[in-house]
RNA sequence: GGAGGGAUACCCAAGCGGCCAAAGGGGGCAGACUGUAAAUCUGCUGGUUCUACCUUCGGAGGUUCGAAUCCUCCUCCCUCCA
């Protein structure tokens, strides 16, 4: 499929599913029609590059320009990197080093190329032109935007009627990311909808430089599993996509079913009529649990293979329904010093709990197993000797061997 | 520069001399239930040699038989005025 045999109709659906919004739509409709191959530009912050699925509602947007013919161009932030997008909560950041900024940068790339031809896309970063700016460029660019317009921006305008802080450096975030714009003579930038401010002061910079204002996209923030707050890592509420098949599985299943429908419109790329069809079962008395299996398969089958993906499943299956043993869990040889050992020590050198004290709250509350039978004494001492199967709850086990 | 207000456990937030390892909520963990790690209900949620002891309420000192609570200094944050 090209932008050449395919319809603007078609390719303006394929874009425009799943987006909040376009700005503006006829202008979009313009840019495909002129048969250009445009450059569609999409900002990453250099500091966490462990991607989680929520990013991937937008890179499978860029999935699409790029299966149209156009040119995605991923842009590493490191110079807006040591500003940190304004969040209220800290002053300038550490710059990273050169080294640190490559490592994460290839790091990036391994992710995003599970889901992007790497020989149809460019990495860009923006230190390359930001570095040779000089004090004056910055002023220069600093007069092209009012405090007045910079306050309407939705969280600067919370603090600042909040008396909360906002440190002048802050602005220069948006700033410096619409001169991104301008630098890569950007056709259409995607982010998501908290990045809409900042998509828009793009536009304004381009206008001001004479180019043709970019078409702003931007794509929802994907609840994380706890299905309240944005997914972000450091909430910990989030599915990476370099986690193992298992983990990957497991949080698909912790997710609520209502929660799964949201994840399926972002992430599945299964047709709407698909999507249609399983609600509609589920409404008649299928088990949403195994609609989630099918999320479950297709994520990791995106991010793996199809192979780990019915190994998850099957390996799901027989620890969650049949109780079993899960196959890879840790070795854990321990010494006791004389001859036998509390199984609260035991449960806290083994890595099972964090401290003695929550072993035996663990013991206390019957969740403890030794080879599938329950422990509920918690001042039980094995002795040397002793191996087996120990099991805090239903997902943490450890091979225990006492010496 | 001046005047006030604040800093409590993972987060929010009560407490304002002993009954405080510190209310309540959130989050997390566990149990029950369920052919879901969903929903719902219940319990737990500083550490240890665990019916006791030890360390915690921004930091350092002090008052007191006894301090998260009072005093002094320091650090950081906020508000108003300039």
């Amino acid at each position: 499929m090209s932008a050449t045999t395919m319809s603007i109709d078609n390719a303006l659906e394929l874009i425009t599913r799943g987006t909040e919004e376009v700005i503006k739509i006829d202008e979009l409709e313009a840019k495909l029609k002129s048969g250009k191959r445009l450059r569609v530009k999409a900002g990453f912050d250099p500091t966490a590059p462990d991607l989680h699925v929520g990013h991937t509602v937008l890179i499978n947007k860029l999935k699409i320009f790029q299966d149209l013919g156009h040119e995605v161009i991923f842009l590493i932030g490191d110079f807006t990197g040591m500003i940190g997008d304004p969040t209220g909560k800290n002053v300038t950041r550490k710059p990273l080093t050169r080294a640190d900024v490559e490592a994460n940068a290839k790091t990036y790339q391994e992710q995003i190329f599970k889901i992007l031809d790497p020989d149809k896309t460019t990495v860009a970063f923006n230190s390359a032109w930001m570095d040779k700016m000089t004090s004056q460029d910055m002023i220069q660019l600093a007069a092209s935007y009012t405090v007045a317009r910079m306050l309407e921006r939705d969280d600067f305008e919370k603090r600042y009627k909040n008396g909360q802080p906002i440190a002048i450096h802050e602005f220069l975030y948006p700033l410096v990311q619409g001169y991104d714009s301008v630098a890569l003579k950007a056709d259409v930038e995607l982010g998501g909808t908290d990045q809409k401010f900042n998509l828009l002061v793009g536009r304004h910079l381009q206008q001001q430089a004479g180019q043709e204002p970019q078409v702003v996209i931007t794509v929802p923030l994907l609840e994380g599993l706890d299905g309240v707050q944005k997914m972000s890592k450091s909430l910990g509420n989030y599915i990476g996509i370099n986690e193992p098949p298992a983990e990957i599985f497991g949080k698909v299943m912790s997710i609520s079913d209502d929660l799964m429908w949201r994840y399926f419109d972002l992430l599945s790329f299964r047709p709407s009529s698909d999507l249609r069809a399983l609600r509609q079962q589920v409404a008649e008395g299928r088990n949403p649990r195994d609609v989630k299996f099918e999320l479950a398969q297709e994520l990791i089958e995106r991010f793996h293979d199809k192979a780990a993906a019915e190994a998850a499943l099957r390996g799901f299956l027989d620890q969650f329904q049949k109780g079993a043993v899960p196959e890879d869990i840790p070795e854990v040889a321990l010494n006791t010093e004389d001859g036998a050992m509390g199984v609260a020590h035991i449960l806290k050198n083994a890595g099972l709990c964090a401290s003695t004290s929550e072993a035996i709250r663990m013991i206390k509350q019957g969740a403890v197993r030794l080879d599938g039978e329950k422990l509920t004494d918690p001042k039980l001492s094995l002795s040397a000797g002793t191996e087996g199967v120990l099991q805090v709850g239903k997902r943490k086990f450890a091979r225990i061997s006492l010496k």
